[in-house]
DNA sequence: AATATATTTGCAACTTAGTTGCAATTTTGT
DNA sequence: ACAAAATTGCAACTAAGTTGCAAATATATT
């Protein structure tokens, strides 16, 4: 009786020739509840009353980036957060906006810029982020 | 028999209505003389033979950053990196590229990208900051 | 120049995100 | 069920950045 998300985490898996483990599949399925970018701590605290080491984590999570299913997304507090890449294109992700009354992060999906263009100094630009600055609605 | 620099150091924090310290100025100086961030132990190693204390280079940069004379561009190696905040605007500070080959950083001032657009949720977008990731001159 | 006050500096000790090595366990294909 | 390959957990480590406090320095005042 798996859940659905439990399967979803099954094909990511199997699509990116990764063995099916408790940990990934957990940390997948803790990446899919969430709107926002987590970090090492906040994972290993959803993830289950039977807390996993915060090394197989970090692994875990180096997995799952090197085949692109997850995205460093920013650091915050020395502590990098992670997320799903599912929101993202080849070059660039969503915006992050942090407010500088609060402190709440959030994910601007619904926004992107223009690509920078090199001014032709022999740059070859791929991929581009964008980190935003100001005040979040529950603080104007 | 003062350096030009010295003199510029010391009408910044003139300006800023702060201390005019040993320290305080031989980081300007380091950072006026670089043409890319640099972390704290950068900045020692390049701030003459007697090394200042990385407590002091810290709080240093802390209250030059409080001021406004100085940015935190970006983090590398788990350590930030600092920079003369006079390549700026108010809303947005010249993306820094990295090369993803090479891993050489540099500050592209020439490049600029409109400000991105909140979507009317009631985010008020006060700056941004651009990270670019691709191949440098040289790794071309 | 000497003094008083406010600020900054250096040191030692600490905090904590992330890493490394290795043996034990789990996953996968046969 | 078995063997090979990959993953996991533990203990110990690394290193960027922080904290508390006493000593040193910068500035303003006399
Ligand atoms: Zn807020
Ligand atoms: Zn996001
Ligand atoms: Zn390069
Ligand atoms: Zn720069």
């Amino acid at each position: 009786m798996k859940r659905n998300s439990d399967l979803q985490a099954h094909r990511m898996l199997k699509a990116a020739k990764l063995y099916c483990t408790k940990v990934r599949i957990a940390i997948l399925k803790v990446l899919m509840k969430t709107d926002k970018p987590l970090s090492q701590e906040q994972i290993a605290q959803r993830s289950g009353k039977k807390r996993f080491d915060k090394v197989t984590i970090y692994r875990t999570l180096e997995s799952l980036l090197k085949v692109g299913l997850v995205h460093k997304a920013f650091i915050e507090k020395r502590a990098w957060h992670f997320e799903l890449a599912h929101n993202c294109t080849e070059s660039q992700c969503h915006p992050h906006f942090t407010c500088t009354n609060c402190g709440s992060t959030h994910c601007l999906i619904e926004i992107s810029l223009p690509m920078a263009k090199s001014p032709h100094k022999g740059f070859v630009i791929h991929r581009q982020q964008v980190r935003l600055e100001g005040l979040c609605p529950a603080c104007v």
